[in-house]
DNA sequence: TCAAAAGTGTTATCCTTACACCCATGT
DNA sequence: ACATGGGTGTAAGGATAACACTTTTGA
C-alpha cells in the first residue's frame, strides 16, 4: 500500500547516561559537535540498521566509542521527531529523529578512563536544571527568576491560549511548579521535570528557545535559566530525570548506581540526590528494611566520620522474585 | 562528525486505538495490508516529515484516512526498530522502524460510520490475548495450554540460557505468569501484558514467531495461542494494553472511553474490562468518591434493570487542578 | 567532653480491605 | 413477593508520618 519514503530520514540514538559522582547525580556529556553554539551534548550517533542489529546495541556502541563507558541498565525513553523542535540544517538535509535513552552506570570503575584529556566529562544534573534541586530547601532561582518570568509570560499571553480542551497555560504552570498553597492546589511534584522544562522553554527562558528561532515573548529579555545543551538534548535529559525519579519508586534501579557495598545513609543520599529532596531518615530505613532489597555484608566502615556504619549489599537474588520492589519513599521531611 | 545515512530508513506510525464497544475493550483494526498471511492489522502508515509537522499529526491523519475516526487522547508508547523483529522484505528495501501509539476514542459517535462495508472493524482485545481476561476467573487456556507449553519450553531449553545477569527464563515466567502460590512468590499482575506476550512469542506459541522464522523449539508443535496480527502489531497492542492498565491508576484516562454520562457501575465495568479483573464494588465507589473526579448529573437511568441508577459525569475542571488523580484501585476481590 | 553521624522505639493518623446490610424498581 | 441491581455504614488491620531518644566513634 505504501512504499516510498518521500524525504530521507535519519535516526539519532541519544543516551542520557547517569552515574553518581561524588554523591551528585551526573550526566555524561561530550563537547558540542557541529554547531557554532558552545554547549554540552549527550553522546549520540546515527542508527545504521546494517551495522546494528538492535537499537540498544547501536546505542551501546556509540557510547563506548565516544566515551569508553560500558553501559549496564538501558531503557528507551521517547522518540522526538517533530519538525522545528530545534534549529536544524536546510530542509534539503534528511529529517533527523532522535530516540532518547536512559542509561545507568557506576563511576567507580577507574579502568574506563584510558585516555588522558578525555573528550567526555561528568556534569552535575542540576547545572542544567537548577530549579530541580530542593535538597537545601526551595531553590532561590524559582522566586527570583522563574516564577516572575512565567507569570509575566502568562499575563502577556493571556489572549492567545491554545484552543481545545487542553489545559490552560496558567493551569499548566500551577500544576508543574505548584502553587505554593499547601492545600487545595498542588504541591511540588519532583517527577514533573519534563513539564517544567517545557514551560520554561515555551516561555522563552531557555536559551534553546531563542536559538530555535522562537521569538521571546514581548517584554521579556532573552534569558538563560540553567545551562543550555545542544539540539533538544536538554529535553531528553529532562525526560530521563523524570523517568528515573519515577522508576526508582517501584523498581530497584538505584542500585545500578551504587557501589558493591554501601551504608544505608549512603543509599539514602543517593535517593535524595536523584529525587532532589530530602527524606526522613527513620522512615527511609524502615522502608528499606521492609522492602528486603538489601542485606548486611557484616563489615562496617569508618569513612563516614562518627560512629562506624554497617555496610550493606543489594540482594540480586530478590530481583528474580520481585523486581517490582522499589523504594516507594513518601513525603519529604518538612523544613 | 557524522552525516550520511547508510541504509534508507522508513518510519511507520502505528496506532492502537481503543474504545469500549458493548462493554468490551476493543481495538480498531484494518484488514492485513501487504502479506499473503491473513490477519488483522493496526491502522498505520509511513511518516513523511515534509507532509506532517509532528509525529502526532501524522498519526491522526492516517487513522482518519483509513477509518474516519477522529482521535482524542494520544500517547507515544515505544519505538520498535530491531532487525529481524518480524519477517520483512529483502534487505535492499528500507529498514522500517515503527513508533507505536496508544489512542483512545468513544464508539458512541455514530457519525463516524459513513461508509457501509467499512474497511475497519472493532476487535475485542481478548481475542488476541485470551489469557489476559480474568473477569470470570482464571482463564482456562492458561492451565490447558500456556503453562504446560511454557514449562516444556523451559525444560527443553534449560541449557542455553542467555548469559549475563539478566533474569533466567524460569524467573521471567514465574514473574510474568505468577507462580500460583499466594505467598512468597508473585501473583498475577495485570500490567505485565508485554512480558507475558514476549515469553509466549519466544516460546514459539504465537503464530507470529514461526512466521518470523523462529524455529519452534524442539518437541513443540507449532501452536497458535490467541489470534495473530500482522508484523509486530500484536506486540504493540500488548504494550498499549499494559500502558493503559497502568496509566488508568494514576491518570483519569478511563473517562476518555466513557460516554458523557454514566452510572458508577458502568464506570466500574469499564475499569474491570480494561484491567481484566473484577473489583470490589463498595471499595470502588468509595475510591471514586474520594478521588472527586465525578459529579452527579441529577438524573437517573432505568436502563440497567433493578433500581434506577444515578448518572454521573466526569468533572473536566478537576483535571486542571489535579490531573494526577486516577483510579488507584487496589486488590481484586477474591473469588 | 563534645561534635558528628549511626541507629532504635513508639505513637497518632490515615488508608485499605472486608464485612453485612438497606433501597428502589420491574415482573 | 421476590429478583435484580443500586447504594451505604462501619470496624479491623496495616501502612505512613512524625515524634524523641540512644549508641559509637574521632577529635
Amino acid at each position: 500500500m505504501h512504499k516510498a519514503v518521500s524525504q530521507p530520514i535519519g535516526i539519532d540514538l541519544t543516551a542520557a547516561v547517569t552515574a553518581l559522582v561524588d554523591g551528585s547525580p551526573a550526566i555524561l556529556t561530550v563537547p558540542a559537535r557541529d554547531l557554532s553554539f558552545e554547549a554540552c551534548a549527550l553522546p549520540s550517533g546515527p542508527f545504521a540498521p546494517l551495522r546494528h542489529r538492535t537499537l540498544e546495541l547501536g546505542l551501546r556502541g556509540f557510547v563506548e566509542d565516544q566515551t569508553g563507558f560500558r553501559l549496564g541498565y538501558i531503557e528507551q525513553l521517547y522518540t522526538f521527531g517533530d519538525r522545528g523542535r530545534h534549529a536544524t540544517a536546510p530542509s534539503s538535509a534528511p529529517h533527523v529523529m532522535s530516540i532518547g535513552y536512559l542509561a545507568l552506570t557506576r563511576d567507580d570503575d577507574e579502568s574506563d578512563k584510558t585516555d588522558d584529556e578525555a573528550p567526555w566529562s561528568w556534569q552535575n544534573w542540576y547545572r542544567f536544571f537548577p530549579w530541580e534541586d530542593w535538597r537545601s530547601g526551595r531553590p532561590a532561582i524559582l522566586d527570583e527568576a522563574i516564577m516572575p518570568a512565567l507569570n509575566a509570560w502568562l499575563d502577556s499571553d493571556a489572549g492567545d491560549e491554545p484552543p481545545g480542551r487542553s489545559l490552560s497555560r496558567a493551569s499548566r504552570v500551577a500544576l508543574a511548579f505548584g502553587d505554593g498553597s499547601d492545600e487545595g492546589g498542588s504541591a511540588w511534584d519532583e517527577e514533573r521535570v519534563l513539564e517544567r522544562y517545557e514551560l520554561i522553554y515555551e516561555a522563552g527562558l531557555a536559551q534553546e528557545a531563542s536559538r530555535d528561532g522562537r521569538s521571546a515573548h514581548k517584554g521579556l529579555v532573552e534569558a538563560s535559566i540553567g545551562q543550555p545543551m545542544v539540539l533538544d538534548h536538554r529535553r531528553i535529559l529532562a525526560t530521563a530525570i523524570a523517568r528515573l525519579r519515577g522508576k526508582m519508586k517501584y523498581r530497584p534501579v538505584v542500585f545500578e548506581l551504587m557501589p558493591q557495598s554501601f551504608t544505608l545513609t549512603g543509599l539514602q543520599s543517593a535517593v535524595e540526590a536523584i529525587a532532589g529532596r530530602r527524606l526522613h531518615k527513620q522512615n527511609f530505613r524502615r522502608l528499606v528494611d521492609k522492602a528486603g532489597l538489601v542485606e548486611p555484608t557484616g563489615s562496617t566502615t569508618q569513612a563516614t566520620g562518627g560512629r562506624p556504619a554497617a555496610l550493606y549489599r543489594f540482594r540480586y537474588d530478590v530481583v528474580a522474585e520481585r523486581p517490582s520492589a522499589g523504594l516507594r519513599f513518601g513525603q519529604p521531611v518538612v523544613r
